[in-house]
RNA sequence: GGAGAGAUGGCCGAGCUGGCUGAAGGCGCUCGCCUGCUAAGCGAGUGUGGGUCGAAAGAUCCACCGAGGGUUCGAAUCCCUCUCUCUCCGCCA
């Protein structure tokens, strides 16, 4: 959400920078409705004063021994006038927040301005694509042809867009989480979170997924609790509603969890294999920073995620989101995309975001500084380190033998027990 | 699922027979004094959000004692609903 004080006075710059994300701000609507509110505001506030000081002379009246019963009447009067005007304002605030609510974060100046995805930047590009020396098969039948993935089976026990590893598959994708979260623990200073796999409204509020984008998330019937769709949301709403010490910043969390999306909308889209799946695992990297700093973590903890694929020696390169391609919630966006030989094409695996203070004011996440009085908002960011079912997904299709083994990336090894070929779901 | 207890400021903890209580007291923290240094001691200050005025410093007002509603001229205090925490019983991985 943005700063109501900062759009007011910035319409005309506010209107600009969203329809750079081709998302149009109705502004007389906006200014009528902020109008309105405060002159009930004020208005309000001046009757309450009057309750507040009258009161009090009822009270010393009382005291005295003195008839009150003119003041008790008229005080009656204004407190109907109070409620009904309270109604008023609680419809007007309603509607503010709506309004602000939808508006999406404003591009930071150093994003591209583009109208979708082609219109994005390769920043960099790590490692080269494998040379094979025959015709590579995608991740889905290297996987089934191995016995070590099922998604036939998937779709029996829960449906489409599931899937069931066995074996040596399943073990692949246990190791890689204990890999990644090794790594950004041990080397990268971030510190492990376990986080509920479900969550109450306000915390998918606090990150944005709600109100805006229901539909894109499973709910339990009967509760107010939705499956995460990512660990983001768990973990920026770790500090939901705290003022920090500035001394604490920045801080780095660590989670694996698996996520859930219901994909709503996608329909037709990547239906074969693991890429879309309405549960996956991930582990996500979280970060909470002053925002002076938000700009140089970004690049450090985009930087974290990469050195994941430089372990696993996969070829990827890194991609800036333009304007038009830009998540709701974020300022600015780095994917990165990993080669799929499988398939010729460079494929999302972890997208890290600047969100700036845009989840921080939602969320009511502040920090202290130490002599200043008042607070300031944090600046919030994260990023994919990495997708594990993509990665595993990349590893089979970059792996991948002309006898349909699959070698075990080095890095790996220490964690599949020291297997160093999958030749199907148990070892050879 | 059954029975009970509770939720107050950064923390601890009063208030809860309704009225100068944004909230005693303590701890912590900040600044100043004292001290050769440390400790102790003394003095002052120390919540958040918002409105109005002001260039600013600031002034002033409003809201907030788990959340939401109600009673009342007036609610941290009374009533209702919900959430969470704790204890006991039952059930259970």
């Amino acid at each position: 959400m943005l700063d109501l004080k900062f759009v007011r006075s910035h319409l005309d710059q506010v209107k600009d920078m969203l329809k750079a994300r081709d998302y149009e701000l109705d502004m007389s609507h906006f200014e009528e409705v902020d109008a309105k509110r405060r002159t009930l505001i004020t208005r309000l506030e001046d009757l309450r004063h009057r309750r507040n000081t009258v009161s009090q002379e009822i009270a010393k009246l009382k005291k005295e021994g003195k008839d009150a019963s003119d003041l008790i009447l008229e005080m009656k009067e204004v407190s109907a006038q109070i409620k009904t005007l309270e109604k008023e304002a609680d419809q007007y605030d309603e509607e503010l927040n709506q309004l602000l609510m939808v508006i999406p974060n404003i591009p930071d100046a150093s994003v591209p301005v583009g109208k979708d995805e082609t219109d994005n930047t390769v920043v960099r590009m790590w490692g080269e694509k494998k040379q094979m020396d025959f015709e590579p098969l995608p991740h889905w039948e290297i996987g089934e042809n191995l016995g070590i993935l099922d998604f036939a089976c998937a779709a029996k026990l829960a449906g489409a867009r599931f899937a069931l590893y066995r074996g040596l598959g399943a073990k692949l994708e246990r190791a890689l989480i204990n890999f990644m979260l090794d790594i950004h623990t041990k080397e990268h200073g971030y510190l492990e979170i376990l986080p509920p796999f479900m969550v109450n409204r306000a915390c998918m509020t606090g990150t944005g997924q709600l109100p805006k984008f229901e539909e894109d998330l499973f709910k339990i019937e009967g509760w107010d609790y939705f499956l995460i769709p990512t660990a983001e949301v768990p973990v920026t709403n770790i500090h939901r509603e705290e003022i920090l010490d500035e001394e604490r910043l920045p801080i780095s969390y660590v989670s694996y969890t698996p996520c859930f999306r219901s994909e709503a909308g996608s329909y037709g889209k990547d239906t074969r294999g693991l890429i879309r799946q309405h549960q996956f695992n991930k582990v996500e990297l979280v970060k909470f920073s002053k925002p002076n700093e938000s700009w140089e973590q970004l690049e450090i903890l985009t930087r974290n995620a990469e050195e994941i694929l430089r372990r696993l020696e996969l070829h990827y390169r890194v991609v800036c989101l333009c304007t038009g391609d830009l998540g709701f919630s974020a300022a600015k966006t780095y994917d990165l995309e990993v080669w799929l030989p499988g398939q010729g094409l460079y494929r999302e695996i972890s997208s890290c975001s600047n969100f700036t203070d845009f989840q921080a004011r939602r969320a009511g996440i502040r920090f202290k500084k130490k002599g200043t009085k008042g607070t300031e908002l944090v600046h919030t960011l994260n990023g994919s380190g990495l997708a594990v079912g993509r990665t595993l997904v990349a590893i089979l299709e970059n792996y991948q033998q002309a006898d349909g083994s699959v070698v075990v990336p080095e890095a790996l090894r220490q964690y599949m027990g020291g297997v160093e070929k999958i030749t199907g779901p148990t070892q050879s």
